[in-house]
DNA sequence: CTAGGGTTAG
């Protein structure tokens, strides 16, 4: 089968269908930016780097001692010239290390806390770690040495190792040091640890810390580009206030991107209103959430009053607010007025990267106008900016969008000839431009590099791969890629599925069919109402019939007569005969109605299995007990068969009781 | 020289 034989050349790594043969050794560098875009993937990237930092401090910070004996001597005055000069010395050796045994009685804990800044603005991390654990060895230590260390520890994304130091300080009351906690929270923040460093935080509060402006708007900073970060931000403000702390500035700029980053237009408007009237003039910042607000509905009027207020109020529009005031009008297609700001910023030197390009191109491009965006696409190479490739991704998208699959797969081709950088969302647009055009080699080349630059799929890759799987018919391959996506946490759509599942009932997987069903089931609360009668069918066709019966227990009011009715036939013929009478149970619950035809099979499978004649008893009872009468064949084969239950009396009896109800109702059943 | 922030693109 084709789905298997993709699966053949291909074990499970990172990502299940792709084969790689050993593990690549580190990633290629990548641009800074690329980078800081997709924080999950950096954890992942730096693993190798990370772990050998770590075997480093592991070795060393065992000894740490405490903060204050320290050996020194002879005490040199403040910035004596020795002093100076030892830090000097310290900075320029090519192995820095090795100079401290030197002068360590010279160099104090400031001096030290120099030379770890020196380092870490250097980003010179191997010497910083090593300087650290000379420190803690020594008890050269106070909280700003903490403080930084654990700071530049973020910034090098090194947040176990951070959390490690933090762990280690002895004192109670190093631990709540206001800065040494704000350090840490911040570490934690832009390494994308939220959740653990609102945790974190509670914790130290618990523990004595008194919390101030910093450290909420630290925290506040993490909430910017989360969904519902508003919410939370939310929270800390009221805490921040319940405590008697007042927004300032910062607090400010933070909120208002946060407004703007989920939509909430008026509360940014608010905010802005109220941060004026506590006296805080707003700066371009300030400015530039606003209209970046402004931006989400192409509000072109109000950022035209805003950007005219800020001319007044002295501050001169930057690129940055001329860019965003572009975005303002591209989302409001207002084209013309977006040109002329990129011809300013063009005149003014401000359209060296592509940003200002991009906006117009896929505002063009998503308002229809494909011929303008090529344009504007063609202008940046020919003017030579500074592309890192979203102007590509933009239009690899757009010509996908427009149905253009193999000019996008052409200019997917081009970008990879061209650049050598990744990121997730590039390669999910070259794996749709690939996937479009159905080029199954560079789809299979694509999750390779995927796997070799170790960045893990997200839910579009996903989305991306199983549909294309399915439109290749390759629906084996389909499923594991859904169980892949399953396992990995991510929410499953259910129009895919459903197709997929259908499909996979008709090319002969119905258990992969019903195993999706499953998956589906348990990722959304409610599925669609057909989904469960597609299931029922096919498990039905494909004699997976307890399977097909406990979908029917839970979904009974959902299910068509007609669907019932193909299960009920067929679980008489050959379901479980233990499960029987519950599946009748089960139908007699929905609005079917049992016909004689169904009780006839089941009685005829009870009396050809006489060890179950308990099971048929207790089925005549409850038909009794709810009205129901078998028909004449039953009533026959039954009475000719009677021995089975010992005394014959006993069904004569039963078969009686049910014989008169019959007559007083009218009919074989009592049901409507 | 102890800690924080807000900018625009796929």
């Amino acid at each position: 089968m084709e789905a298997s034989a993709v699966y053949l050349c291909s074990a499970t790594p990172a990502f299940a269908i792709v084969s790689l043969p050993p593990r690549p050794s580190l990633p290629r560098p990548l641009s800074g930016r690329f980078i800081k875009k997709s924080r999950k993937n950096v954890c992942r990237r730096f693993a190798l780097s990370k772990t050998l930092q770590e075997s480093h401090v592991s070795a060393s910070s065992t000894s740490s001692s405490s903060v204050s004996a320290s050996p020194v001597t002879a005490k040199p005055s403040f910035d004596s010239p020795a002093r100076r000069a030892a830090v000097a010395e310290v900075k320029a050796s090519p192995d820095p290390i090795s100079v401290l045994p030197r002068v360590e009685g010279v160099l104090q804990v400031q001096d030290y806390n120099n030379l770890i800044r020196y380092f870490g603005e250097s980003r010179r991390w191997n010497e910083i770690s090593q300087l650290f654990d000379w420190m803690q060895r020594h008890g050269k230590l106070d909280f700003a040495s903490y403080s930084s260390f654990i700071k530049y520890m973020g910034i090098s994304r090194s947040p176990i190792k951070a959390l490690k130091v933090y762990d280690s300080i002895p004192d109670k009351s190093m631990k709540i040091n206001v800065s040494v906690c704000n350090s840490i929270l911040g570490c934690m923040v832009t390494n994308g640890r939220l959740e653990s460093s609102m945790k974190l935080f509670e914790q130290m509060k618990d523990d004595g810390l008194l919390p101030d402006l910093v450290t909420y708007s630290t925290l506040l900073s993490g909430w910017i580009k989360v969904k519902n970060g508003y919410c939370k931000a939310m929270r800390l403000v009221q805490e921040l206030r319940s405590k008697g702390l007042h927004m300032d500035s910062v607090i400010y700029g933070s909120l208002l991107a946060i407004c703007a980053s989920n939509n909430l237009c008026e509360e940014a408007e608010m905010y802005f209103q109220q941060m004026k009237n506590e006296g805080h003039p707003p700066n371009v910042f300030h400015y530039n959430s606003l209209l970046n607000a402004y931006s989400v509905d192409g509000n072109y009027m109000k950022a035209e009053k805003l950007v005219t207020d800020m001319k007044a109020s002295g501050l001169v529009p930057n690129k940055v607010i001329m860019t965003t005031f572009l975005k303002v009008y591209a989302r409001g297609h207002l084209f013309e007025k977006s040109h002329e700001l990129l011809s300013e910023l063009e005149a003014l030197g401000y359209a060296e990267d592509e940003m200002p390009y991009c906006i117009i191109m896929d505002n063009l491009a998503k308002a229809g106008h494909l011929s303008e965006a090529k344009r504007i696409f063609a202008r940046v190479k020919e003017r030579d900016v500074k592309s890192d490739g979203y102007s590509y991704s933009i239009m690899i998208s757009a010509l996908c969008r427009s149905g253009l699959l193999k000019e996008a797969k052409q200019l997917a081709k081009d970008f990879e000839g061209k650049y050598d950088r990744y990121d997730l969302v590039m390669l999910n647009t070259l794996l749709r431009a690939y996937c479009n055009a159905g080029d199954m080699e560079s789809v299979m080349q694509m999750l390779k590099k995927m796997d070799e630059l170790s960045i893990s799929p997200d839910w579009n890759t996903f989305h991306i791969l199983i549909k294309y799987f399915c439109r290749e018919k390759l629906y084996h391959l389909a499923y594991r890629t859904t169980e892949d996506m399953y396992g990995k946490g991510h929410q499953l759509n259910e129009d895919l599925c459903s197709s997929l599942i259908l499909q996979l009932g008709q090319s002969g997987f119905p258990s992969e069919a019903f195993s999706v069903y499953n998956m589906l089931k348990y990722s959304k609360r409610t599925l669609c109402k057909s989904l469960h009668e597609r299931i029922v069918d096919i498990l039905v066709a494909a004699g997976l019939l307890k399977d097909a019966y406990i979908v029917v227990k839970d979904n009974t009011p959902l299910l068509s007569e007609k669907c019932l009715e193909r299960l009920a036939i067929s679980f008489m013929k050959s379901g479980n005969i233990n499960l029987i009478n519950d599946v009748l149970k089960a139908l007699h619950l929905s609005s079917y109605r049992i016909g004689p035809d169904i009780f006839h099979m089941a009685v005829s499978r009870f009396i050809a299995k006489p060890g179950k004649k308990d099971l048929l008893l207790q089925l005549l009872q409850w038909m009794s007990g709810h009205g129901y009468c078998v028909d004449s064949s039953s009533r026959n084969l039954l009475l000719k068969n009677a021995h089975i239950f010992g005394h014959k009396q006993i069904v004569a009896e039963i078969l009686s009781k049910q014989y008169m109800m019959s007559r007083k109702t009218g009919s074989w059943n009592a049901k409507k």
